[in-house]
DNA sequence: GTAACGATTTCCT
DNA sequence: GGAAATCGTTACT
């Protein structure tokens, strides 16, 4: 199977686009010479300066959230509750915006995949979090920094996309006022 | 150096 | 549906 890697300028889009366009597409991970592929379900757009969701909320800056004032196209990895979260940076340089990846459905490599989730690919449960799919792509904090144009982690061209994405109302961010009510969640319009 | 918090998952009731 | 687990990062003394 192969698959296309999408070129630089798609990230260079507003994040609410970004995140909408890559619902449908591939998330490809070349893993010691396995090549891991699925599809992306399930995205959240988080709109940095003027989201309280998010880390770069008033433009606050530390070690670990700098990575979202570089280029789009970056790799920002989060450890969370021992699980690693994974987003794309958005936008553009100056601008702390990214995408969260939140569900996949896997496409590619799944008994490697099920090797490392410890769990069948059969299972709804299987990849439809944000911890769970890195998990189960073996994405973890290695990945941080690293580019979607030219590292061993990026997203595929699928030719055949789906419908309109439905855009839904975010969860488990309840402590972070009104922000939790923007639709900025997206998943698979099936 | 120490304390508090969290973009989640999983298990229990 | 609700609560506990669990640990790195952030904020504060």
């Amino acid at each position: 199977m192969s698959v296309e890697r999408i070129p630089a300028h798609f990230y260079a889009q507003s994040t609410i686009d970004l995140a909408k366009a890559l619902i449908g597409n591939y998330l490809v991970h070349f893993l010691n010479g396995e090549l891991l592929v699925g599809r992306i379900t399930e995205t959240e757009a988080y709109l940095g300066v003027l989201d309280r969701a998010c880390h770069s909320y008033g433009r606050k800056q530390t070690k670990r959230t700098r990575i979202l004032y570089e280029d789009p196209g970056h790799v920002y990895t989060y450890t969370m509750h021992t699980h690693c979260l994974l987003n794309v940076v958005a936008e553009r340089s100056g601008q702390p915006e990214a995408v969260l990846i939140r569900g996949i459905e896997p496409v590619c490599g799944i008994e490697k995949m099920e090797s490392l989730r410890g769990k069948s690919a059969q299972d709804k449960q299987f990849a439809n979090g944000p911890g769970k799919l890195t998990q189960a792509m073996g994405i973890s904090m290695n990945a941080y920094g690293e580019s979607f144009i030219d590292g061993p982690l990026y997203i595929g061209y699928n030719g055949q996309k789906n419908g309109a994405p439905v855009a839904t109302r975010r969860i488990g961010i309840e402590n972070t006022g009104q922000a939790k009510y923007f639709p900025f969640r997206f998943i698979e319009n099936k």
